[in-house]
DNA sequence: GTAAAACATCGACTTTTGTCATCGTTCACG
DNA sequence: CGTGAACGATGACAAAAGTCGATGTTTTAC
């Protein structure tokens, strides 16, 4: 499974990283069953995750406690609550697994030393951001521009395979509708 | 008003910058109208603003080619289009002025000089990106999690400003309802 | 393997949100 | 300082989305 994080980072930063394996062994290896609690808003978050298999949600809780759906994380990503990761300030979001997963964390201070070792890290962390940003940026878009049934559509042109892969009730979270007009929605396609 | 700009970085860098008017001076100042465009979808976007005075909108067009405002951005903030500055690639954004502002812009080219020579500049851009991206994570999460109303509530809590400055018809793309149900549900409260 | 729980769908109904037309009001700009 | 365009409010109606209860199906967990 370290194979699929050493892939994603010779991606990123080329091949000419002598000291790789010595990166790759900082990584905390973990594998979790699903529906396994990965942070708990309120608490600090303490890892970035990385992603070999499985997937993640991050969720907060509206008014009357349902959940709602902030992100769904694929293998091959990353995966964390960043702005109390990077702060060190209660988490205001939720992380679970959906899956039975394999993911390889990293803590803050090991994070710290990863980028002094090996600067080029720092452009990891950059990435990881500004990856999490344009989707963010998508997302809103999608809310501000589109109804129910088009955000459907969206989403089965632009992440198919979570139609399939992830349970309706779910999505309906991630999309922002109720569960029982996303059935009838999706029907109707 | 470079006074703005001087005090937003020392506030983040600390005094200890010997260099700060050099710094300054690679910045140019812009004033402008209200209701000009600085950025249109589809070109590339080529600077990143700090705002010392005025308003700034980011929006995009849905499919009945209504604006839909992702942000709002005002003064002693940075506001861009991030992906395309970051990438030179198409901006998916177009940014207009929403009232007189004077602005500070600097350049892709001016930019990379700029961490070059001063490394800790590195650090406003992660500030810049990471705020950029908190203010998205709630934003998507005022949408997956609220009705409109609460919306509204959720803005003038957190934004009040913006209720009493912009147009309500602004107010209105930015949480992504229609103006003629904004103005009816506002005089609900 | 099986029982319990969670899930998906559906019909009937309610609530919320959107649309359109109208009518004062305000405000930008010459 | 006047005027035309944009703005804001509102009523009547339409469409979209949410709620609830029932039912059959799938999954999970022991």
């Amino acid at each position: 499974m370290i194979r699929v994080l050493r892939n994603h980072i010779t991606g990123r930063l080329g091949n000419d990283l002598d000291n790789l394996d010595k990166v790759l062994s900082i990584f905390k290896h973990i594998t979790t069953k699903r529906n396994e609690q990965l942070l708990q808003q309120g608490d600090i978050c303490k890892y970035v995750y990385f992603i070999a298999k499985g997937c993640l949600q991050v969720y907060v809780y509206d008014k009357d406690f349902n959940e709602t759906t902030r992100d769904i994380v694929v293998e091959d990503n990353w995966c964390s609550e960043l702005l109390s990761f990077g702060s060190g300030k209660p988490a205001t979001e939720n992380i679970r697994t959906v899956e039975p997963c394999e993911l390889f964390a990293i803590d803050r201070q090991n994070f710290q030393t990863l980028i002094e070792t090996v600067p080029q890290f720092d452009k990891v962390y950059k990435q990881i951001l500004e990856a999490s940003y344009a989707n963010s940026v998508y997302r809103i878009n999608t809310f501000v521009s589109m109804s129910a049934l088009d955000r459907i559509k969206w989403l089965m042109e632009y992440r198919p395979m979570l139609m399939t892969r992830i349970s309706s009730k779910l999505i309906a979270s991630y999309l922002g509708i109720n569960k029982d007009v996303f059935s009838r929605l999706k029907a109707k396609l």
